[in-house]
DNA sequence: ACTATGTTGACCATATTAGTCAACAATAGC
DNA sequence: GCTATTGTTGACTAATATGGTCAACATAGT
């Protein structure tokens, strides 16, 4: 039951967009702050860019924004795009992976993990996590300074 | 966010052994009703046994059995035995492993998946899912002669 | 003794993860 | 229009995890 980097890297990125406003942010700086390797950084983006969630802009300049405002983003898109499905089994979503999806106790259980995973991701948007760090009393300078 | 077939696997077995009552169960006909590998099942029961929740018997007429009755086996033991900690990342369990923990609210995110998590598996043990199989009008019989 | 089981550790193929590199595309500013 | 600065893409790679096999051994019943 593990998050690899994918996912865990992209909200952080998000979330910074979200902390920083509005603005076009160079990769270069989110991957300094975030202390993430831009190259890998590149990568984690593009199916974000892909979806709708981030907008690029090229060339000198440049740089990334958060396509549509913090509190239309939920944790759940972010995670799925680069994780894959929620699921925690193949079967929850596709039943004819295992033949005895029909009669099968286990996959029931993994079904209800799977929605209380779900409803946490959904539950929270980029706003609600912007709004926790500004009540942390650490909103972006101190990120962006860090080290 | 994905289970190995650790966890599917070793969830399937015990709850075999719930289904069949306190007999004990050679791995092989185990193994052959779940459609598992003998041999990959031998390295999944081991963890489980040093762990107090399944009893083994060596030699002829040997097999397994469960070492607790089912309501004292939660799925959250099991999970936690095959596929390590439940935790999505590892600055949850271990705040040291990040330097930012204190001030991360992404952490405070995963936290409250974990716990998410944990609750549903702490709130199943192997009696439970055993009522539901049996519920579905699929006792082990049945289970037992799938091919 | 012999056979049927479980135990252990070494081994292996494949997939996934986490990244790097190089070539390219587009934009701003001169 | 040139150049420096950015993002985009696909190929590549090293390390690790996954899912399994094999062989040697330990132990119990007949």
């Amino acid at each position: 039951m593990r998050l690899s980097t994918k996912g865990r890297y992209g909200v952080r990125v998000l979330l910074e967009l979200a902390l920083r406003g509005g603005g076009t942010v160079p990769l270069k700086d989110i991957a300094r702050s975030q202390q993430i390797s831009l190259l890998y950084m590149e990568h984690l983006i593009a199916p974000l860019i892909s979806a709708g969630i981030v907008k690029s802009v090229r060339g000198a300049r440049g740089g990334i924004r958060l396509a549509k405002p913090p509190e239309e983003i939920k944790l759940s898109e972010i995670v799925k795009l680069l994780e894959g499905p929620i699921s925690p089994v193949d079967c929850v979503d596709n039943p004819g992976t295992c033949a005895r999806s029909s009669l099968c106790v286990t996959r029931d259980i993994w079904i209800e993990l799977k929605r209380a995973i779900e409803s946490v991701l959904e539950s929270k948007t980029l706003y609600d996590l912007a709004e926790m760090q500004r009540s942390k009393g650490h909103a972006f300078t101190e990120e962006m300074y860090y080290i």
